[in-house]
DNA sequence: ATTATCTATAGATCTATAGATAATGC
DNA sequence: ATTATCTATAGATCTATAGATAATGC
């Protein structure tokens, strides 16, 4: 018996992890509230009602597809940091690449629309978790370059808030036609942070 | 008759500005979708469906009030700029000075959540608003204080879209406890930014 | 018996329109 | 006659629940 006897449904988590991946693609593009449940039943293909035996609320499923996000790039976002050579510019480089691989969250677009219409309980897990999974990784490569003097004293909360916003801006400043490449982008703005940084 | 004909709307406005007004709070607070025509009219003391009278549409009443915050930001911004001293580091906290001297107006959020709820036609109207009222006068100053030496060669437009979006994000990692006071804030990050944008 | 779906629908909104009403200005 | 409001309501959604149904696994 290799089951875990977690909550059934997650053993058969077949149906239930569709549900998810196309929740969160929804939700990703459009947000919270323009996303309907009917929307995301006919991804999935089956009926609007039938979503409420996986989840019990839009709100929770809102909730179940956010964590998995979040928790997705911690472990994508420590695996970039940890594989990089232990010096500012490559740590920096490996976290960019790690987001540009990934579809764009829209942190900030979340925060400010999506969290609001939560209850207090679910924003609150929410917004501890992005910090955990996002923010506070981002934070502590800033906080070990000062370590290792590669960078005067900075607050490091606040280059990481910093970074993480240049980075979902990214998407928006680069549509114009003619522009470089993303990652000559991203490290032609890495070299300006690490020349505005120096001792 | 000083009156210059415009739509009769436009001259008696008292009671269309006071709707721009509310609109405006509520829209800025929780975007297009959450807010509905009987909060705005709530706000207003008047009754939902004589929003109609002053607006056609729900959609019609979110672009008067998003063009008149850029004419108010383009405004503002231009004599911000016009009023500092010649050199880029005036410049930039003059125009910080400015947005954070405004509530903040989550253009992010904006572009990806709102945006996208409006029809064809006004999606392009409020992206041209947009980009001329806001982006391009910061392109400016960045573009000038190349032509003056002042710094290397970069893109202009990227540098204008990452100042915007860090002065975005600055409501959000400021909300911790112990953080300095945002002008202290704002002005690292301009000295950053000349540090690393340094000839 | 459990799992995963379905149909049908209650109950709550939300936008927008139609038509009435009162006050103001020529 | 125009301006600015009101009441009433049509029509469209949207979330969530109740209860039926079919397939699977002991």
């Amino acid at each position: 018996m290799p089951d875990n006897s977690l909550s059934p449904k997650e053993v058969s988590s077949s149906g239930r992890s569709r549900v998810l991946d196309e929740a969160e693609q929804l939700f990703r593009k459009r947000g919270y509230n323009a996303v309907t449940m009917r929307d995301i039943a006919v991804e999935v293909g089956i009926r609007q009602a039938s979503l409420y035996y996986h989840f019990k609320s839009k709100e929770q499923l809102f909730v179940a597809v956010t964590e998995r996000v979040f928790e997705r790039h911690r472990t994508g976002l420590q695996q970039a940091i940890n594989y990089a050579e232990t010096n500012l510019r490559s740590q920096l480089q490996a976290a960019a690449g790690w987001f540009l691989s990934q579809p764009p969250v829209h942190f900030l677009s979340m925060a400010h629309t999506d969290m609001p219409l939560l209850g207090e309980e679910n924003m609150k897990l929410l917004s501890i978790c992005y910090a955990q999974s996002i923010f506070e990784p981002l934070g502590q490569i800033f906080a070990q370059a000062q370590e290792r003097k590669e960078i005067r004293n900075t607050r490091t909360q606040l280059l990481a808030g910093f970074f993480l916003s240049v980075m979902e801006s990214i998407p928006y400043v680069t549509t114009q036609p003619g522009t470089a490449p993303t990652e000559v982008i991203v490290n032609e703005m890495i070299s300006v942070l690490l020349d505005g940084l120096k001792l």
